[in-house]
DNA sequence: TGACAGGGGGTGT
DNA sequence: ACACCCCCTGTC
């Protein structure tokens, strides 16, 4: 009998070290929904057909483990897809931006994921109106139902099995709109319905879009039933490495109210705002102004 | 411990 | 401006 067995703890080369908070922020801060924190501070999660825990040793070097010995590469792909954060980081506008200054000073290292493409568009289809804990659950339990089994039964390692990947667009499309509603996703479970047959009907579109011009991707996924400005430019910043894209929520709207005197801005104002003031890494600056006020919610 | 309101990272009409 | 769904959280 084979054993179900995680490959050993093995370095991730990163430029720089990182601390806990930068780690779940960038894992578990609404980029993802499907990492989970454990005990002892390591984090599950899966994107894909991989499976991963992270860990940070005393030194704050992230470590992997995995079922699987080529997701390593595709972890530095996941996590990595943007290069050196703290050089990205410092072509932004801090040197004229005090608050951006202390929050990408809070926050060293932080990450915008490149999540895979189709997923992250059903986890931001998912988000509306809902918090990250619940967006994790719906993740969950679509995985659970109707994704298939991460590995198969020549598989070399069987702990692959108890993994399901989330279900793919075309499977999703032959999911009656009620099973998809009992994964609790109430009315968003229509548009899920009715973007999966679009997609299922027009075979190279998501790929299409993956691919495409900024702005040209960001009106075909307008195009979706579900799909807003806000959830465009989150699946392209998230899912397509467009740091250009800056996605602008209720959380945003406060901060920039709150942080740069933008009382009673309207969203498009203040996305047109935030696009001129941060420059093309805009999504990469939202990120950090996230970060710090989720930070202080807490406190 | 259990019931109950209130509100939630958006989109479409 | 309001409906769409219904789960989570805080509170009593």
């Amino acid at each position: 009998m084979t054993t179900a067995r995680w490959t050993p703890w093995q370095p991730l080369a990163l430029t720089h070290a990182l601390s806990a908070a930068v780690l779940a922020e960038t894992v578990d801060g609404g980029q993802a929904f499907r990492w989970q924190p454990e005990p002892g501070g390591t984090f599950l999660g899966q994107w894909d057909r991989h499976v991963a825990r992270l860990s940070l040793d005393p030194d704050a070097r992230l470590h992997w483990s995995a079922l699987a010995t080529d997701t390593g590469a595709a972890l530095l792909r996941y996590l990595d897809g943007n290069g050196d954060p703290r050089a990205l980081a410092d072509t932004l506008p801090w040197r004229s931006d005090a608050h951006l200054a202390r929050c990408i000073a809070a926050f060293p290292d932080l990450r915008i994921l490149r999540q895979p493409f189709g997923e992250t568009l059903l986890g931001f289809l998912c988000s509306a109106t809902k918090q990250i804990v619940q967006i994790k659950q719906m993740m969950a339990l679509l995985a659970e139902r109707h994704g298939a089994a991460i590995g198969d039964a020549g598989s070399p390692n069987p702990a692959l099995l108890r993994f399901n990947r989330l279900p793919t667009w075309a499977e999703i499309a032959v999911i009656p709109e009620a099973e998809l509603r009992g994964c609790l996703l109430g009315f968003r479970a229509r548009y899920i319905h009715e973007t999966a047959q679009f997609i299922a009907q027009r075979p190279g579109w998501l790929e299409e879009t993956e691919a495409a011009p900024y702005a040209e991707a960001k009106t075909r996924l307008i195009s979706l039933p579900g799909v807003g400005e806000k959830v465009a430019d989150c699946v392209l910043l998230f899912g397509a490495g467009r740091l250009e894209a800056f996605p602008v929520d209720v959380w945003i709207l406060k901060t920039m109210e709150r942080r740069y005197g933008l009382v009673g801005w309207k969203p498009a104002q203040v996305a047109q705002f935030g696009r001129a003031h941060f420059g093309p890494l805009a999504g990469l600056a939202q990120q950090y102004l996230f970060a710090w006020e989720r930070a202080e919610a807490r406190r």
